[in-house]
DNA sequence: CGCTCGATTGAGCCGCGTCAAAGTGCGTGG
DNA sequence: CCACGCACTTTGACGCGGCTCAATCGAGCG
């Protein structure tokens, strides 16, 4: 639909999105470029949210912690997703690295400004929260609305589309996290798989690996 | 924190907001105001967004269905609050008048070019996604996270604190919209009332009326 | 080769959904 | 004013899907 989505929402990982550029067609904010270890934490629930972060490569999860101690994962971002966007200047949510990875920050002074100063700016920022609004929404309907396999179903396509992958998707994340992101157990995400697995609806080269093989049964057991 | 914080997100529904204004300090955009009649629908999924809208009295839930036809609420709004902003042009999701309501619709256009010439309007509409990106991420912890009486308190909390209401809540809103926001049946809904009411935590006056006897019981059962 | 951590598989249980039947409040018309 | 009807709510009995607990399997790595 216009030029910074291309750059933010569709992303293939292999080839990493490797500027560090983050806001609107002339104008680009640079950012420091910072590595981190798998399961590092990015930053955490409560602290200063001075920075916006980009994934140039790798992969992070984004969660919260329901007061009995349970992980909710928000979302996951993929090369060239943003995340850590809090006007409050405080982080509502933790952030980690899935995988090594490496992740641009840039200054919120600086976002800020730009919007205050670049009309262009200011609807790029508000066009990639409403891009994260109506994820979080669809994710809700998942979790409120679906089933085990259906919720399995729906996190594979939803991993395809983003990887634009044709065949094999290879999942950064760990069961864990799919089940977390999910609200089920890693025994029940393991079930739903292997169950897919012997209805010839995907094949598990590896547990990490996935091919899709049936992209419409997929689909329908999606909707169910 | 902010002078467009207070008329928006906390508000008292029995001095009806009375006002059709929506951004900024210096900065107000005028909107048509409209009356809904009971169950209404103010618009509906996939319908063109030229509008924002704000509630002035009564209540609006929003809502979207899965492919299965089960309905999932979004969101209740109350006087004060705002829905349906889309910077995309189309309605990703449903509102429907709850009660009878009166809503100020405002054209997106106006909107638009006001965040486009002033910075503070910009600002205004970001810290209103943001906030609704937050309370996205709460519901979505809830739904993925916490059993069904937990639920039901989290969502009485909830309403108790936006009616700023001391003791009693008078909801505008069925048993019925109430399970489909908790994503739990009408059932379940009823028989934690119920509970509630056995353990001295609430009272039910009438089924649309709430007394929070307790609080500290509700926070605690809650976190659970 | 063996250790460790993650994934898979199995058995049993429990919370919530489903189905069914009263009960309650409110508006309408006699 | 009361009788009736309808929509909503409550309550009960029962079944099932997903969670819990536990054992086994498999892959990466020292």
């Amino acid at each position: 639909m216009r030029e910074v989505k291309h750059s933010l929402a569709g992303a293939c990982p292999p080839p990493t999105v490797s500027d560090a550029i983050i806001l609107g067609p002339g104008l680009a904010i640079h950012g420091s470029r910072m590595r981190f270890g798998r399961n590092e934490e990015i930053f955490g629930e409560g602290e200063a949210a001075d920075h916006i972060c980009r994934v140039v490569s790798g992969a992070v999860r984004t969660s919260r912690f329901s007061s009995d101690g349970r992980r909710q994962i928000l979302a996951f971002h993929l090369p060239g997703d943003v995340f850590g966007i809090e006007p409050g200047g405080v982080h509502s949510l933790s952030a980690e690295a899935i995988t090594e990875a490496e992740i641009s920050l840039i200054r919120r002074s600086l976002v800020e400004t730009a919007a205050a100063q670049d009309a262009r700016a200011a609807r790029a920022l508000i066009e990639l929260m409403s891009r994260q609004l109506t994820s979080a929404r669809e994710h809700a309907l998942v979790l409120g609305r679906k089933g085990a396999s259906e919720r399995v179903a729906a996190f594979l396509l939803q991993l395809a589309d983003r990887f634009r992958a044709h065949g094999e998707i290879s999942l950064p994340m760990s069961r864990s996290d799919i089940a977390d992101y999910l609200a089920l157990t890693i025994e029940t995400v393991s079930r739903s798989f292997t169950q897919m697995e012997r209805d010839h609806t995907i094949e598990l080269p590896s547990s990490r690996r996935v091919v899709v093989c049936d992209r419409s049964a997929l689909e329908l057991l999606q909707a169910a």
